[in-house]
Order: structure tokens, then C-alpha cells, then sequence
DNA sequence: ACCTGTGAAGTCCTTCACAGCA
DNA sequence: TGCTGTGAAGGACTTCACAGGT
């Protein structure tokens, strides 16, 4: 397989962890709909009820970004949008293919979300001749012969795989050899890449999967039985409701 | 906002870490490949290349389900599959609704991971009267006001919120008044939900964000765009190309 | 010899609790 | 008084390194 791994022990991207920034778009968000309420200032406890985490969190994570805050009222909207999207790199335009136009790819085309914020949708590129020419959310598909050269003709560094898992490691060498350098991967593969290229991946069935255990264990353990280990006790007091945020995980190789 | 939400303190779920679990479905992905290669038996070496992970992380979360190798051997392929599928809860079957056929509600239809483990799409929900029999990945789809009788007569524990993002509360409350007590949302919005409902939240322009800010690093701090407020001040470090910042794993979310 | 299983150490993240300022 | 900013404590997860089977 792949050929090529890298297993970084990993350092930390200048002060902000890994794990705030995780969360500084969902507070962007949260802001956002408040700046378009004309809400001026907001505390930490709205905040962070708003973004669904809790308040010391947020206080904490701010901290990081600087001291953006005021003693005794709170933080000015207009001001924190402003700063959490510098700090994301959301100032500036993002061009940004999506590759393999199925029901996937149209979707992420069409997805709103794309556009409103720092990213422009470059380029459609499909393996398929019959949707070359085809508009999709407005925009022409374009084959993949032509990868490489619509990549650096937009000055793409960001690319959306939504191919078919056995289209999506070729497609990513070609991506990354183009000049890309940050990958989303809708692709149910793991996919290896240079030092230097972040991938982060969003798996359906994974999380399908992760709700599976955490609803067996509710439903009372009563099923199965088969010869094997004995089921806890039925304890559903747990209840699990952690997963409201993700993890970051942006993978080396 | 402040009341509904649930912030559970606690993770564990009854011994095996939520990590661990997270990473349970990218083993069994691995182990699925090598069952169907007829390969009898793997190291945790092996696996944990195929899986991306590394070796000593691998082990660590296997020896939470049990001991299932073979020292000086590794472990058997059949058999792990099994063990994992079992504790994730896909020896069984469960039926799922996805709720808002739009483009993604139609990709996620169409998406054969789910079908393939334990998932069986049981319904499609859609608000639009026009959208209602006509039939998408063969499966026709329902009318939101039949949204309660179509969780009851399926058995439905599981649900998938594929809506705009204004309708996703609304249907989510229908969803946990019906009984569904596991939810997967792809609106870009905070759900609030009762304690003991699970939410996973999968959302497209964060990760997007997310590689943003990396990419942001990445690219020299050079690029200043527009003038307006004058950037942070040139945080030395810049330089290490290790701008990496990544987390050798993957997860959730 | 080889590879698993695991205590122990290390790292990262979260939560607490309160000092400090408007 | 009210709320931010943060050291310190506490947890959770990862990695190390080696004991222990086969």
C-alpha cells in the first residue's frame, strides 16, 4: 500500500491547541448570529451556551487569541467575529475544488455553508466525460484529465475528495503532486500523504457506527448473548451525551 | 438556552474509552479489507498501518475489549471482526431515518456504507408535499407529518437530520418525542436535547475551517491581505516547516 | 525470536476557583 | 458588583518500554 507514512510526534501549532481551534468556528457561528441580531456584547455564559460548550472553556480558549474581553460586561461581537476570523485565515479567499461530482459532490456543491465564509468553490472536477461541461450548483464539471492545470490556475491549495473510495488515494496523490496541501476527505479510506499535507476526514458510517455502540448500551443489553461475555448491568442512568464536540484530528500521514 | 442541555462531565462508557471507541470502525474498515483478501491472520503492526494509526495505540484500545491475540502471532482477522462488530453493536440491525432529502439527504441515501453494516435506511422524511412517493436510492419518501408513525412503526432508534439548518431543532424534538434516542446531525447548528439522547454532529464548513487555519500557517504569514486592522504581530516561530501541528490519529466527529 | 498486553510516564485538555479589573 | 483571565488541579488519552506468553 501506500508508500511514503509519517508519523509525527506532532507540535502544536503556535500556542493555540489543537482543540480550540476546533471550536473557534463553532463560536463564529454563534457570533455571527448575533452580530446579525445587532446583539453588541455577549458574556461567556451566553456564549458558550449558545456554542454548546461550557463557559470556562470558552474563557480559556479566548485566551489563547488574547485578551479580547471586558472585565464586568463581556466581549464586543463585532470585534470577536473579527478576530476569530483573522485567526482562522477566514479574511482572506479560499479557493477550493471538489472532486467526484456524484450525489456527494453535488451536495457539497450546493452547500451554502461553502461560500459564505472565506471559501469559493474553484472548480467540479469529475472522472466522467458525460458530466464534463454539466453545470452543478451553477459551475461547469470539469474532467480530470485537467486536474492538474485547474489547480494551478486557480491557485488551489485546498481540495475536497468525494470520490469513490478506490478513486480517492490516486486522486489525492495527483491533488497533493498539483500544489494542494489541505484535503478533506469524504472518502471512506485512509489516505496517505506527504509531510507537510493535512487531511482531515468526515466518515458517515463512522459515526454511524459510534452512535450503534452508544445505543446498544441503552437499549437495554438484553440482545444477543451469543456465548460470550456477560453484559454489564443494565446501568442506562450513563447516558452518554458527551459527543457534542468533535475531536480534532488532523492526521500527519 | 440555558436549560435543556446536558453537559455530561463523565465519558467513560462502561470501561472502553470514547477514543477508543471512535477508532473501533477504522479497525474494523481495515479488517473488513483484509477478510476479503483471505488473510488469516494480522500484527498490531500491520493493522495499525492500514488503519493509521500507530501500533502501541492499537494495542492499548484492543486489550479494552479483551485479550483477542496471540502473543508472538497477532491477531486472527475473522475473528476480531467479530469481536468488534459485536461491540459496536452491528450484529444487530438498525433501522435509520434520514429526515430532509435535499442533496446531502439524497447522497446519504444512496450512500452505501450505511446499508452495508448493521444500517438499514427504514425511511425517507421529507417536508415538500412534491417530494412526497416520489423515490430516491429506491426507497420513496415520506412526508414529514407521517414523521412520528414512521419512527413507531419502524422500531426507529436512530436519526439522521439532513434539513436547512432552521428546521433542525424543530425536527430534532419530533425525533426524541417519537423515541429516537440517537441522533446524527448534518445542519450546521447546536441541537439541545434531553439527557440520554446522543447527538453526533457532522458538519462540512468547520472542518473546512479548520484546515484553513492550518493552511493559514502554512503559507508563510507573509501573505497579509487587505490592509484594516494591522495582522498580529509576526509571531516568530513561523519558520519550522513543522507548522504541522497535527494529531496522529483520528476520531470522531 | 516474536509479538501481545499493560503498568508507568508523559502530554494534552478540561474544570475549578479566584484574583483582578471595569 | 459582575465578569474576564488564568494558575493550578484534575482527567483523559497517548506513548514508552518491557514483562510475559507462544
Amino acid at each position: 500500500m501506500a508508500t511514503g507514512r509519517t508519523h509525527r510526534p506532532a507540535t502544536r501549532s503556535r500556542g493555540i491547541p489543537e482543540a480550540t481551534v476546533a471550536r473557534l468556528p463553532l463560536y463564529l457561528r454563534a457570533l455571527t448570529a448575533l452580530s446579525e441580531r445587532s446583539v453588541p456584547t455577549v458574556s461567556s455564559e451566553e456564549l458558550a451556551a449558545a456554542a454548546g460548550v461550557n463557559s470556562a472553556k470558552l474563557r480559556k480558549d479566548f485566551s489563547y487569541l488574547g485578551s479580547y474581553g471586558t472585565r464586568g460586561v463581556g466581549y464586543d461581537v463585532e470585534y470577536l467575529v473579527y478576530q476569530i476570523s483573522r485567526e482562522l485565515g477566514l479574511t482572506q479567499d479560499w479557493p477550493v475544488v471538489i472532486v467526484g461530482i456524484g450525489n456527494l459532490g453535488a451536495a457539497l456543491a450546493n452547500y451554502g455553508g461553502f461560500a459564505s465564509r472565506g471559501f469559493r468553490v474553484a472548480a467540479l472536477i469529475d472522472a466522467d466525460p458525460a458530466m464534463a461541461g454539466k453545470p452543478v450548483a451553477g459551475i461547469p464539471v470539469q474532467h480530470s484529465d485537467d486536474l492538474e492545470k485547474i489547480i494551478q490556475d486557480n491557485g488551489v491549495s485546498i481540495g475536497v475528495i468525494a470520490t469513490p473510495a478506490g478513486a480517492a488515494q490516486a486522486v489525492c496523490d495527483r491533488l497533493v503532486a498539483a500544489g494542494v496541501t489541505s484535503i478533506l476527505n469524504f472518502a471512506p479510506t485512509v489516505l496517505s500523504v506527504p509531510e507537510g499535507v493535512d487531511v482531515r476526514k468526515v466518515d458517515l458510517s463512522i459515526e454511524l457506527q459510534i452512535l450503534a455502540f452508544h445505543e446498544q448500551r441503552k437499549a437495554g443489553e438484553g440482545a444477543a448473548s451469543d456465548g460470550g461475555v456477560p453484559a454489564a448491568p443494565a446501568r442506562s442512568e450513563s447516558a452518554d451525551q458527551g459527543p457534542d464536540g468533535d475531536m480534532p484530528a488532523v492526521m500527519p500521514a
